[in-house]
DNA sequence: AAGTTAGTTTCAAATAATGAAACTTAGTTT
DNA sequence: AAACTAAGTTTCATTATTTGAAACTAACTT
């Protein structure tokens, strides 16, 4: 849960500030903040005022509270839109829970962090919004695994340094070697499982989304539950799985259209 | 569309470059980026190394292009969830669809823009996440009006000084004369009426979400077709629509639990 | 190979950010 | 109600960062 790679000037500053807010996932007071601020009381004040004056927060006059600004939403449906896998993914994943019977996850990684891009449950195709944009760790989930796996070595180094290695299971990897071990393995292989390493009772297998040069942009990962899937079932889905990603990455490629608007 | 009312040291520039890139709704290089910016070459150059350093642009090395970047994903998430109405207002605005059989909407004000945050249409509960984000004029559209018209004055003055005034339609109010007396009418009234302002063929009845204190903060609105409804036939929705609101009003009012985390 | 454009770096000058301290306001206690 | 306390806000001299003209390099085009 460690953040600031590298404080990039003032503007650096402020989106920390940002995602302090965003961390509390409750309206919070300035006192709060300050608390847990590397930043005497009059920068915070000013960082906060100037977020809010931006509309990156909002301010409840009421409460006195900051909560995480409107405008987020407005620039995330255009990353959500133009830049995230989502859109292109979008008839693949469904197609593909539909075909599995099971949860389909979207992830690309963001400073480390899985984040949830997008997800269809054959069943209820409710919630996605309340899904996309959640964060996972990278070193215990299927999607993130493979993501780590394929990435570059100067980039992977520095995700692995950003990993918490917290047990949240009995089967968690919780050290940077067991973790890379594991990783030349996917590599190999192709796939990583998440063999119930984030959260008991659920596993996955995750296949990493590839452009023509080979870089890593995403992955794609069936989830399901210990009570209805085994490892085994889910290796048996290996071939659906790549087809899509496949499908996915190449689309993809295409995708980004030249410059006549 | 116009936008920089102030420009809030470093941190706002910043923050207009995002903007600048968003509008672009496609990814782009940083001449072209440069051909419409009021900053200086080297300038510019920093701040988009900056926010992509950061997480908030994305590159793209192959193509040479820089989009909205994924943390913005994630910071959204934050504040579709814990700051914007629709986590409260989602199971009453889902009742009204239902039990009208047309399309509502949720909407809150981002700087001067309508920006909707949550949508239910009766037959497909599916693209929340495509519509999500998504913006629109506040000075013809019933969501847009209805939060003017019950905004405090001052808000107000800057809100429809940043209006456009285009003419959508033949309908579209085109000046701020015209504006303001219906939206005086409109708070005499208690909803707003969108007569086919913004788009040929749709019309809605639109109603403010208070505070307890009286304070706008979003609308919801009932909106159809001129083949299917009348705004007579709105008109007579016009309960349905108050009674949602409130609910929706004095959940947000309760909803800030206090500090005990 | 010469020419052109896009992208990147340098560095002194100009500007904006910084934070200790003082101040104001709101809430609590005597 | 006065005295006390804590939260929020402003001031201002100091410090550090941002700024942009110019120079440079890399990547295409002729």
């Amino acid at each position: 849960m460690l953040e600031a790679p590298k404080s990039d000037g003032t503007v650096g500053k402020a989106l920390q500030v940002l995602d302090q807010v965003a961390e509390f996932r409750r309206p919070v007071r300035f006192s709060e903040l300050l608390e847990n601020s590397p930043f005497p009381k009059p920068t915070l004040y000013r960082f906060v005022q100037t977020l809010t004056n931006q509309g990156m927060l909002s301010f409840d006059p009421d409460r006195q509270t900051y909560a995480m600004g409107v405008r987020l939403v407005r620039l995330a449906h255009s990353a959500w839109r133009y830049s995230s896998l989502a859109r292109v993914a979008r008839p693949y994943i469904e197609a593909l829970a539909a075909k599995v019977g099971e949860a389909v996850h979207l992830a690309q990684l963001d400073n480390g962090h899985v984040l949830f891009v997008d997800r269809c449950k054959a069943t209820d195709q409710f919630e996605t919004l309340a899904q996309a944009g959640k964060i996972a760790p990278g070193y215990c989930t299927g999607v993130g695994k493979v993501i780590l796996a394929f990435m570059p070595q100067i980039e992977q180094n520095r995700a692995l340094d950003q990993q918490a290695y917290k047990a949240y299971t009995p089967s968690t990897l919780t050290n940077r070697a067991a973790l890379l071990t594991e990783l030349a393995q996917i590599k190999a292989d192709g796939v990583a499982y998440d063999r119930e390493e984030h959260e008991q009772g659920i596993i996955s297998i995750a296949c990493p989304i590839l452009t023509g040069q080979g870089r890593v942009v995403g992955a794609v990962s069936i989830a399901s539950s210990t009570n209805r899937y085994t490892i085994d079932d889910l290796e048996k889905q290996r071939p659906n799985l790549l087809k899509s990603a496949n499908l996915i990455g190449s689309e993809a490629e295409l995708w980004q259209v030249p410059t006549w608007s």
